[in-house]
DNA sequence: GATGAATGAGTGTTCATTCAT
DNA sequence: TATGAATGAACACTCATTCAT
């Protein structure tokens, strides 16, 4: 029997009993991301899982087909929230130095405000990126932001505020870094440095910088 | 009967019998060491490590005492090489700008050149840092760096060529932050965006553009 | 998940796999029972217990959780079933000394006919009774036996057959003393003095006596 | 190699080196006494007992070849203790209750002060004696006690104050099982019925009602 | 006599997964 | 759909014992 995922994200069938398994399906993933986030693929539990879920450990199977698959699809709900995140973070109406702050801001506050997301990309990179490798619908969804910083690059370098030549998905890694390691790296950082990225006077001191590094790499000297 | 850790780690009693104990120690740190990058705490093996190492199970046991403390010890191993490395690289007597280059250099290339190292951070960081903080030793080392930096900014401020402000545990955090990531995320950011940072050609580019990126945020407008 | 014991215990859902989930339990604890009492709670191995199974060492787990809960698990079943024993031999009807007498030779016939028993508690013993201590169930149980004693020391009180003055908690402990140490400490007994308690004849000279010495002690001189 | 033990034990070489080998040898006995006593033979560690000694895990082999027989020697002398204590306490010159009276009490403190001795003997029994009777030295010991009681009894009944027919071996069998069972029964009559026979006054009150029981028995009606 | 290092067989426990109802 | 029962392979860890010096 092959998992069920697929005709019930499609929505097919609308019946009463599809719509509660939907929920069924959207709690364990709920479950399931909070368990990955904290424990990772190997750490977390199966039996862990189905026990804070609102069925049980059969259904897992049933909907999923197995650990692995769960976590896939945990993984891919994920990134599908990001990149809606990101869609809906437009601002390339703005001047092109407003709309980068505007962009850095919001990805640093995202990935503030998604520790889980950021665990689970961690984690993913812990397994080499095996999975991630097999989520088909994944490659196209990334050109959006690559699109958007694009624009906004363009629109300054005309506008003669940014140093032409840089390239978008250099510009997309460098804010990611710096957000990302923020939070990532909180607790070795706090270890070895005393400082605590997620303490809000911190986090705030921290958004800002990362702003100001970013447009003195991108704004012509 | 407790772990024969610290005895050996002193290196009492330079006998032939406690030479080759070291010796067993020491490979067993280095193949789990390899284990532990590779698949996380949780995910490494007990049996696997102990099959890869010239001994047997039985004497991780009899030095590290569990798979909890062998990680420790592979952790507090990780950084103590990372500090030394550190103080190696000392570049104080070049002009500000020139040894803040060769820093940050020397900090992305050390990251590329030991995954494991970083591998090991991410997964200390999944753990929310709790093997880190049970290393009693690791508190001091880490001022070095601060201080090398602290002194070249300080340099560089009174040269005229560094902004004034910038506290040499910000600047750190900004260099380690876009070096870690180029390693730690390169499976999701080639999967996400088809460019891989180990690629010689892209680790290069890389390696400038991060020297550029900071010494622009560091630099006097 | 927890061990399933409790819902089993108290026989909810009469259908037929559970009624087989009972049997499982229930082989378990026989098997359990043996091993326990032949080799003690450190000397039996769960491996052997669930050899001598059924079912398979998994269920031991799935059912009882550990070794230790098994074990107690084990001990209440032993205590319930003299318990009940001890219930259904009410001989309060007949003349206090022929009830005495009766008592006690029930006593010394379940002691020699449950080694099982004896040899747990025997261990349980040896463990400073911590086990026994987190059996919640217990205490109340133990009630009947002293009133039963209580009501038959009155009655020959009145009588004129029996000494004022006995607490039938100190009658009960006499007459358990005499019958555990003739099954407990049969091997080194029989070593020392070359006496085997379980032979027949001795075991049935055993009961005379132990009758007998109970009642010269109860009885007005 | 052969452990060293008959040798050492008969005193043989009385020089410094054996002096000190003897001494190295009855503080392995003191200590592996305290953990097989508490845990039990198949419970005690041989890692455990050699830390709490003064000399290493190695010497219990070379004195004693193995935990079976460092238990045997430990069974061992625990028995040659209480015989020698047996042998020291004769009451033979008293009145015949008088000395009967005294054996009985002697015996119940012994046993209430010697609790390791009642749980060696416990796990003796627990092992079905296997080991006792590979101890070849013990088999005579045991007269001493018997022939004692066999002329109490003889001169009671001459006196006219025993009555006849008492086998003392039945005799040493009952004050036995009423002291060993105080001391062994401990754990699990607290637990069932809330008195603890270590406490001072009840033991107190024990002695005076085991010296009871057998006397009433013994005396002529 | 004495010590630290080493060993192999076992020991309790856990895991993802499947089956029967 | 849903549930409790069942499974076997693996897993971290321990033990009594021996070896080399």
């Amino acid at each position: 029997m092959i998992a069920r995922g697929a005709a019930l994200a499609e929505g097919r069938k609308d019946s009463k009993r599809s719509r509660e398994a939907a929920e069924t399906r959207d709690n364990i993933l709920q479950v399931a991301t909070r368990e990955f986030a904290d424990k990772g693929l190997a750490g977390a539990r199966i039996d862990e899982i189905a026990d804070k879920t609102a069925s049980s450990k059969r259904m897992i199977y049933y909907y999923f087909g197995g650990k692995d698959e769960l976590y896939r699809a945990v993984l891919e709900r994920a990134y599908e929230r990001i990149r809606a995140q990101e869609q809906d973070a437009r601002f390339e109406n703005l001047p092109p130095a407003e709309a980068l702050r505007a962009i850095i801001g919001h990805n640093v506050d995202y990935h503030f405000e998604n520790p889980d997301f950021v665990r689970l990309v961690m984690n993913e990179n812990v397994h080499y990126g095996e999975h991630i490798a097999q989520i088909a619908s994944m490659k196209q969804r990334n050109s959006t932001i690559i699109a958007s910083l694009g624009a906004i690059l363009d629109k300054g370098v005309e506008a003669g505020v940014f140093r032409a030549g840089i390239d978008p998905v250099d510009l997309h890694a460098m804010i990611s870094a710096l957000s990302f390691y923020s939070v990532s790296n909180r607790h070795t950082f706090l270890h070895n440095f005393g400082v605590d990225f997620a303490e809000p006077t911190v986090r705030a001191k921290r958004r800002e910088l990362i702003i100001g590094c970013v447009l003195s790499w991108v704004t012509r000297a």
